[in-house]
DNA sequence: CATGAATGAGCCTTCATTCAT
DNA sequence: TATGAATGAAGGCTCATTCAT
């Protein structure tokens, strides 16, 4: 390993960063389909044989992009419950995680999201890595799901896993419905509303009759 | 006058249908983007002229496609709450509904359903049709909220539009949840779950405590 | 020759007839290049095949359409120079004449001429018919450079034949400038100042009378 | 850097060359409608992608094409009355000028020059180097007018810049006529004989000398 | 005569990928 | 590593012409 191999390893990471920013930007300010190779390079100054030096295709380097944004919903969730006093209604904490999740994900732009769920639902890119990103959000669910149910606050007849996956269901349908809806929807506020109607049926009550 | 052809607009009217069930199996079989005027003219063993005298552009087309599928999901609901007795329970109804609408969605096929939440995200297809089709849905579960409220089954503090809105949503986002999930997903039976969940929020019941 | 035969013949007369007036305000009202086949037998209300049997190709009836433009320009100019009195000074009788090409063609309309000169030069156009329609103005050229000759008014020691090709060309020359200015060309206006410029090198020294 | 790749930079080079003569020789040889990219890159013998390496569209191309004719046609005026001694009478060197500028458009070549009267009639092309290029000619001519009115050479009652203007006219004119006639007319003899007329009428009535 | 469906070459442009330098 | 020229298939669409009815 002389000097120059290693000033020429920082430089390629160097580019590959590069690449990386540029093709972020773009993901955000564009729709999915309208980024080329071409508009990334040109975007990050490098050639386009560079691209391909560092990156095996664009589906590639797409499924990095992904990648990083999960990991960056990821990174907050985690401490989350803890920073609530012990005597907080578990209602109370989901609704508190729902406006979390929602500011996140406006922060991290409705474009880069759109872009995801566009993703998603073209199967142009991997969800291997979105499903893993949502094992966070469920294990937030499924811990405040099990609090409410220890602390009498919540009651169900559901298995408890049935029950997390359902809610996360419903996040994602509200998310869905911002990305089609957008700019007229207001995403917390809805996600707010619709949580509410539906944690109110798991409330524990003196009721009898059950549906069937 | 005798040179009307008729023999040849029989012809004709084939050719076009040619074109139209070509189109339609692409749309059931590929990815939106993938198809293309070639691919359709290529199935339909006509030339790409052919194309062009029957359907304006290729946008066209996928919009017959669309309205048609819209067309079919319509067809069935109008008279499908008076095929039930008076005294069956609301929430009963709705999730016969639910049910309904899973069928013929299924009925139509996954890959068209999926076509149109990709193209409805995508904004390259013409939402009109579908969100006139949705206002079908809307009056069907309006009407139905409405009689669940009236005969004491149902109770909420929400306006009845709102409601209806939110309810609408969810089946939205069950349904995006199937075009991703698909086949490992079972649509019907996670929907008729999913509104047993929201639906019970809406239970009158004489429990006191509401959440702020 | 039955009656229908004779019947038919009419009609078919007046089809060809429709599918001429079509072209003819298409090519009033567009670029040349922009005129389609299409364009021309959607406007006439028949059918595509008509226009092959009336017509050998686009281009024929295109030439038939120059040749009754020229027809028409020439229909005016011959008797023009009698409806003068014969004192009157050939000067002015040029000048009027200038300005009866021009409000002629103004008449014809910008658009047919301007591709009518786009025809002669992209010689996609027939230009014998144009050729034949200049001999007119050739004609009344002509004769009234030799009246302004005989009368002791023009002096030149040109032949006759060259000088009346020279004064076309400037017309022509008038008209492309219109062609390509227009609407910021005063069409008539710059006509006869040209052609009072022109007509200067031609007066005879000693003669007096300046014109207007 | 020994990435530089001043081989590859020089056959790139030569490949933007062979596109271009490719164009220019279509440009020359055929209308300017029936020049298709598709034509040019078989020419060429390069591909049509690398067509869109180099330039960016068909209509870039054709403007570097006129641009570059334009340039020629500039280069060589400025300097050209200072080639004359000072007691050259005006006329003489008008006619010289005459002579320079059509030498010059049958230097550049009929077929371009067509290309250009074309474009200018049909409005696909650019004006604006088309116009700039006139700019110089009527400086030229604004100038000589001058130079023939201060020395008593000229006179008229028109203002300066109208006179130009109708030069102008005529000598676009005469060249449009060469566009149409070509081959059967005399490009220079005819605009000499033309500007001779021309001037006639503009000269001092008590001057003598007679042009040659 | 009239019809209009059918043709297919042609149009300009985009783009992910390769490879000689 | 880095470059960027080169590729060529693919994209949607136009249009003059033909021909079976």
């Amino acid at each position: 390993m002389t000097y120059n191999g290693e000033k020429r390893k920082i430089k390629a990471q160097y580019t590959k960063q590069k690449i990386y920013e540029s093709a972020k930007e773009l993901f955000a300010s564009e729709h999915y389909n309208d980024i080329s190779v071409d508009s990334i390079v040109k975007k990050a100054g490098v050639s386009k044989g560079s691209f391909y030096v560092h990156y095996a295709s664009k589906e590639a380097l797409v499924n990095f992009l992904i990648e990083d944004y999960v990991a960056k919903i990821d990174t907050d969730y985690i401490n989350f419950i803890h920073t609530f006093p012990k005597e907080t209604p578990t209602e109370e904490l989901f609704l508190s995680l729902i406006a979390k999740i929602t500011d996140l994900l406006m922060d991290i732009g409705f474009d880069k999201i759109q872009a995801l769920y566009q993703g998603q639902i073209t199967k142009n890119l991997d969800t291997e890595t979105v499903t893993s990103h949502n094992r966070e959000i469920y294990k937030m669910f499924s811990r405040l799901l099990e609090r409410g149910i220890e602390r009498g606050e919540f009651k169900t007849d559901m298995p408890l896993n049935i029950l997390t996956k359902h809610l996360m269901m419903a996040m994602r349908g509200i998310t869905y419905e911002w990305c089609i809806r957008y700019p007229n929807f207001d995403y917390k506020t809805e996600a707010l509303t619709h949580f509410r109607l539906l944690l109110k049926g798991l409330r524990e009550r003196n009721t009898i009759h059950e549906f069937k």
